[in-house]
DNA sequence: CTGGTTAATCTGTTCAAACT
DNA sequence: AGTTTGAACAGATTAACCAG
C-alpha cells in the first residue's frame, strides 16, 4: 500500500468543497488529475472512500477512518517542516497558541517575542482553547488550569495566581470613594472577561470576549480585571476577591516547537517578574 | 565514481463521452 | 447543466545501464 500526502491533501479538500470541481480548483489541479488522484488513493488502499452516488460526495466509512488519520498526517507534516524550518532559522517559522482573554501577561510576553524574533509569524487564538489544542490547532495556550488540571490529555505548567481587582473609569461615582462595600458593588453593572471560571460566582452582567477595558472606560460599569491600565482602581472591602490560577497548558507527551519553546520562555520571565507588588504598581 | 543515454513511470493537461 | 470518468498525449522524474 502507497499512500502519499499530496494523494491525502486531496482527499481532505474533496471532504471539504463535496465536488471534485471545487476541490480540483483548491488545490489548483485541473479536475481530471484530481478525479485520479482520488482513484488511486482508493486504488492504494483497496476500498472505495467517497460515495459518488450520494449527491454531496459523503465519504464511505473506510473513507472516514482514511480522513482521521489523513488530517492527523498533514497537520504532522506541516508541524514537522514549520519545526525544521524552524531549527534552520529560528526567525521564520510561525507559532500558533492561545491564550484567556483577560491574561493580560501573554501581550507583555509578545511584545518581548516579537522584538527577539520580528520575522516570526505568530497567530494567536482567544477562544474554544482546548479543542483547538487537541484538534493540533495549537501548540498550547495560556488560561485558567480548572478544567485541565489533572485530564491525562493536558500537560500544565503552573503560573503565579493572579489577583482580580475592581475598576472604573475617571469620574465614576464610585472612584472617589474611599471604601467600596459589597453592596456598592451590586448597585452598578459588573463587566468580566469571559470564560474566566474564577469570576463565575461573582454574578457578573456583562461578558467580554475582548475589550473590557474600553466598555468599562466609556460607561458606568465595573471591570473585573488584573490589569485596570488608565482606568481606577477601587479598594474593595468585605468583598472575597477570587484569584486567577493561570496555566501554560499543552498538549501530554507532545514536545514544543522551538519558537513555541522561546515564547513559554517569555511568558515565565514575565509571570516571574510580576510578583504582587508590581501588579499593584501597574494597577494603580 | 561520475556523467550520459534510454526506457519506464508518474503526474499533469485537454477533450469527449457518459451519467445524474 | 453540471459532474465524473476515460483516452490520448506531454513533460518531468526516476531507475537501469554503460562508457570513460
Amino acid at each position: 500500500m502507497h499512500i502519499d500526502l499530496r494523494q491525502l491533501r486531496h482527499l481532505l479538500a474533496l471532504a471539504e468543497h463535496r465536488s471534485f470541481v471545487a476541490a480540483a480548483g483548491s488545490v489548483r489541479l485541473s479536475q481530471s488529475a484530481f478525479s485520479r488522484s482520488i482513484q488511486a488513493l482508493e486504488h492504494s488502499v483497496g476500498c472505495q472512500l467517497v460515495d459518488r452516488a450520494s449527491k454531496d460526495l459523503t465519504p464511505t466509512r473506510q473513507g472516514l477512518v482514511v480522513l482521521e488519520h489523513a488530517r492527523r498526517l498533514v497537520s504532522g507534516a506541516h508541524q514537522l517542516s514549520n519545526e525544521i524550518r524552524q531549527f534552520n532559522d529560528l526567525e521564520t517559522g510561525e507559532l500558533r497558541f492561545g491564550h484567556a482573554p483577560a491574561s493580560g501577561l501573554v501581550t507583555r510576553a509578545v511584545a518581548g517575542f516579537v522584538g527577539r524574533y520580528p520575522k516570526a509569524r505568530v497567530c494567536v487564538q482567544t477562544a474554544e482553547l482546548g479543542k483547538h489544542l487537541l484538534a493540533d490547532k495549537l501548540e498550547f495556550f495560556v488560561a485558567d488550569s480548572r478544567g485541565f488540571d489533572g485530564d491525562s490529555a493536558f500537560q500544565v505548567l503552573r503560573l503565579k495566581p493572579r489577583a482580580w481587582q475592581f475598576f472604573v473609569r475617571h469620574g465614576h461615582p464610585l472612584a472617589e470613594q474611599a471604601r467600596i462595600t459589597q453592596e456598592d458593588l451590586k448597585a452598578w453593572p459588573l463587566a468580566i472577561s469571559a470564560g474566566e471560571p474564577s469570576l463565575v460566582e461573582l454574578g457578573a452582567t456583562i461578558e467580554c470576549a475582548e475589550g473590557l477595558q474600553a466598555l468599562v472606560a466609556g460607561s458606568d460599569a465595573i471591570g473585573v480585571s488584573h490589569d485596570g491600565g488608565g482606568l481606577v482602581r477601587l479598594q474593595v472591602s468585605g468583598v472575597e476577591v477570587p484569584e486567577a490560577r493561570y496555566a501554560i497548558v499543552s498538549r501530554a507527551r507532545q514536545r514544543l516547537s522551538p519558537l513555541a519553546e522561546a515564547m513559554v520562555g517569555e511568558i515565565l520571565l514575565v509571570d516571574q517578574a510580576e510578583d504582587g507588588a508590581s501588579l499593584e504598581r501597574m494597577a494603580v
